[in-house]
DNA sequence: AATCTCACG
DNA sequence: ACGTACGTGAGATTA
């Protein structure tokens, strides 16, 4: 260990800021600079900093200056695309930012970051350092070696990838060794380096001219062989001078007049009140608090707040404010032992342990139905009162869903982020809660969701609590017993699997099973990942014939799933009163769907016969049964209600089954004479719709060819001409608008289409045709929750709501309340609405949700 | 902490 | 020329 080379990671500036700004939505500073670029380099430069923990760190920038063009420079460089305004102001606020990191930095006029890097790259080995590349350039994998690695950036669906390639790694990719870079380049080119290459080579070819001929020149030594096609000949002959002219172009110097010194470079993160103003002024709240910044002594800007009120006597004076005041914000602690409130005036903060019989009756008084209240994540408070058999009446505002409504994307929605965006100063406690108060109502009813807010997200929160309060009955015993014969099970396919595979190896691990599958048995692989194979079900489904240990690694996962998550995993989560309390979550999907958690009981198995036994576990108490209704293909009616297409309204309107006419009109097949097969590719054609389909994936899901999937689509789209106008539409308009709505006016924004990164923008459009639809079927079912809850409460209130999974809902009432239970869910599920197709709801009544469903 | 896999609608 | 369906949460492994 003691003689490791110390290791230096050097960034090209401009290629990693390039990827970050295509591959990151848009963000910007408090002021409104454009700061995407910068935040992305610096996350990419905190997570390599913690992967490979470097000594020194400094980073590369071009010079674009043309007067001072190097005059081996030539004047290609000119067509490339310019650099976007809102990129180019960040480049000089990453610089400052790198300053006051102290960050070293390196540009020369007239020299690509390319040459830099080789150069710096040079030097490192002839004094014996270890350096790291960090690009997002290919052609730097010319100067891998063993002491020289590159760590290539990239960015996918938005996400930010790092890989590191050394030697083996780069061989094993290309299958050349890595000064062959060069060689593909000068023949595949490269339209982003405006590197010519040879007319009509591509990548493919290219690499397999290379893997045959090993060089550029072995390829052209053998160019009279009979090995080389005619037509690719004539492309290598005709292309011959470009080809040597690219091979120049592509390679990097070595030899720039740098004077870099890898010791000048050596680094380590120090906090300075510079770095805290600028970070401050950027908006990176999250680095200030992973860096553990602070700002210079007498920096500080304490805002103007209001007095607080603690201790002992807390308890009487905030009582005396709440009489007093026509409205009061509160927020509490994780266990109701403490309390803050405020009028407006002063913050209280009342705790159980200083107040105690005054704290209690404190909580009598702020928490009846007459004091009208805000508060922050309301729909939890709610729970922790009920728990502790307080009213959940007097709520009007809760700042969380507020904020959740104006921005659904947004991934915090915590006050002092609220604060910081919509008062301009951070705030926390109920003195934010306040100030929100007081903007975010106007803000909801310029966007058109003020209904949206005080007639479903609102009112939701107490039917939730109430849902959580209430808890699931869970078998315990039953639970145990499967879990019990499922580590048998497991046991003994375990062996089975050792058996077939020759040795003893961890099934559950991706990475070993990969190597026993793909190279000690020979199968055929997959993708690759950035640490082996893939061996998802969908790879190893196609793999079940090639061998009999594909089968059992199948039903091992399914057994191993069944078991951690499930039998494990429920039986933790059951209370002493033997039921199992999920929390709802209302601000956490792009949609408006709720999420579940601590245990999510919206995943409960029941595709497969297996998995399905675990729903059997769920059961209502004694004497009662459970009542179970869910609607059907609720976003498929809602897409044809929507965008108005005759075809499918009509489809739905027949009272048919769904799918099997579908097939008959795309198909052009008489009804009867729909098979199971063909009905189940309509049925997933129907899915690929509600999704954003692509023909690649609907080919993946249903087994055909790619081909064959688009004609698939291509008839589906004529038949119901109808969706095709509504997709249309829809994504011009979202791309206008930036944003799209469902039927009820929640809104998700759009960044994602304005994104120049291809990929990222395929995904916003499949986005903007999704939500509206998955959106307006999540603002039904709420509302329908809501008219359930008021309705049982006033006609059946032995029945209780227990679960929403998306588009069904469970109730558990006595056993003789059943089918009124039954019929209230049906009827008010069915005519929450009313539009253009009718909903449908089935609804079923069984001891356990296995039976009722 | 990130990655992979998989459960649901 | 690229990488692929929409929305979630949880457990095991890896680093």
């Amino acid at each position: 260990m003691g003689d490791t080379a110390k290791k230096i990671m050097i960034l090209d500036g401009n290629s990693i800021v390039n990827r970050a700004f295509f591959g990151i939505r848009m963000l910007n500073a408090p002021d409104g600079t454009p700061t995407n670029g910068v935040y992305g380099f610096i996350a990419i430069l905190q997570r390599l900093l913690e992967l490979e923990h470097p000594d020194g760190v400094c980073v590369t920038f071009d010079v674009h200056a043309p007067t001072f063009r190097h005059e081996m420079s030539p004047a290609y460089k000119a067509t490339r695309k310019p650099m976007p305004e809102e990129l180019r102001t960040q480049i000089p606020l990453l610089k400052e930012l790198l300053d006051a990191m102290g960050i070293r930095r390196y540009e020369l006029a007239g020299w690509e970051a390319d040459d830099l890097l080789g150069t710096m790259a040079a030097v490192c080995e002839r004094t014996g350092w270890d350096c790291r590349l960090v690009t997002g350039d290919k052609d730097a994998f010319q100067l891998i070696t063993d002491a020289t690695h590159v760590i290539h950036i990239k960015t996918r669906m938005g996400q930010t990838e790092t890989v590191e390639y050394d030697p083996a790694r780069f061989r094993e990719e290309y299958g050349l060794e890595p000064p062959g870079m060069v060689d593909l380049k000068a023949l595949m080119g490269d339209s982003s380096d405006n590197i010519p290459g040879v007319p009509g080579i591509g990548e493919k070819s290219a690499l397999d001219l290379l893997h045959r001929f090993g060089t550029l020149d072995g390829v052209y030594e053998h160019i009279e062989d009979e090995a080389i096609k005619a037509g690719q000949r004539k492309k290598l002959t005709e292309g011959a001078q470009s080809a040597r002219l690219s091979y120049t172009l592509a390679t990097i110097r070595r030899d720039a007049p740098i004077g870099f010194d890898p010791a000048d470079a050596l680094w380590a993160l120090r906090s300075s009140g510079a770095l805290y103003d600028m970070c401050r002024r950027l908006g990176f709240g999250r680095f200030i608090e992973r860096w553990g910044l602070e700002p210079d002594e007498g920096g500080k800007t304490a805002a103007a707040a209001l007095p607080h009120v603690r201790g002992g006597s807390s308890a009487a004076a905030a009582m005396e404010a709440v009489r007093a005041a026509e409205l009061v914000a509160v927020v509490c602690t994780e266990e109701l032992d403490g309390l803050s409130l405020c009028d407006g005036k002063t913050v209280y903060d009342v705790s159980w342990a200083d107040g105690g019989e005054g704290y209690n009756e404190l909580l009598r008084l702020v928490f009846s139905r007459d004091v009208p209240k805000v508060g922050h994540h309301v729909k939890e408070l709610m729970s922790l009162l009920l728990a502790e058999g307080l009213d959940t009446g007097g709520f009007v505002f809760d700042t969380a869903l507020a904020g959740y409504l104006l921005d659904a994307i947004a991934s915090d929605h915590s006050l002092p982020r609220l604060s910081m965006k919509y008062l301009g100063r951070e705030m926390d406690g109920a003195e934010a809660v306040l100030a929100l108060y007081a903007v975010l109502p106007e803000k909801l009813e310029e966007l058109g969701m003020h209904e949206l807010y005080y007639r479903i997200e609102l009112p939701l929160c107490p039917v939730l609590a109430e849902m959580e309060q209430a808890g699931f009955l869970a078998d315990r015993k039953a639970l145990y017993d499967f879990g019990q014969e499922l580590t048998v099970g497991i046991a003994e396919i375990q062996e089975r699997i050792w058996e077939l595979a020759g040795c003893q190896f961890n099934p559950n691990s991706p990475k070993q099973l990969g190597d026993i599958l793909f190279e000690r048995l020979g199968l055929p692989g997959g993708k690759r990942y950035a640490r082996g194979w893939s061996t998802n079900a969908d790879v190893l489904e196609r793999l079940r014939e090639k061998h009999p240990i594909v089968g059992l690694v199948l039903e091992y996962r399914e057994m191993a799933k069944l078991k951690s998550t499930y039998t494990d995993g429920l039986q933790k989560a059951i209370g002493p009163d033997g039921r199992i309390h999920t929390t709802f979550q209302m601000t956490v999907t792009d949609t408006g769907r709720l999420s579940s958690r601590d245990p999510n009981l919206q995943n409960i198995p029941v595709r497969r016969k297996l998995g399905a036994g675990i729903r059997r576990m769920f059961v209502a108490g004694p004497g009662n049964v459970l009542v179970d209704a869910d609607y059907s293909q609720i976003e498929l009616r809602l897409l044809a209600h929507i965008s108005g297409d005759e075809a499918m309204r009509e489809a739905f309107l027949s009272g048919e089954d769904f799918h099997a006419v579908t097939a008959s009109q795309v198909f052009g097949i008489p009804l009867e004479e729909v098979t199971h097969e063909i009905r189940g590719r309509a049925k997933a054609v129907n899915f690929g719709i509600v999704y954003g389909i692509s023909a690649f994936s609907l080919a993946q899901d249903i087994g055909v060819s790619q081909a064959e999937a688009k004609e698939y689509i291509e008839a589906y789209l004529t038949k119901f001409h109808g969706i095709r106008e509504y997709m249309e539409t829809t994504i011009a308009q979202a791309k206008e608008r930036g944003y799209v709505t469902t039927l009820f006016g929640r809104r998700r924004a759009m960044p994602e289409l304005t994104a120049s990164n291809y990929n990222l923008r395929a995904f916003g459009e499949r986005v903007a045709r999704n939500m509206p639809i998955q959106g307006t079927a999540a603002d039904v079912i709420k509302l329908a929750m809501i008219r359930v809850h008021d309705r049982l409460a006033r006609e059946l209130p032995e029945a209780k709501l227990l679960l929403q999974v998306h588009d069904e809902l469970i109730v558990e009432c006595p056993a003789a309340l059943g089918e009124q239970a039954a019929a209230i869910l049906k009827e008010e599920m069915e005519h929450t609405v009313e539009y253009s197709v009718p909903l449908i709801a089935d609804a079923g009544i069984g001891k356990s949700w296995a039976d009722a469903h």
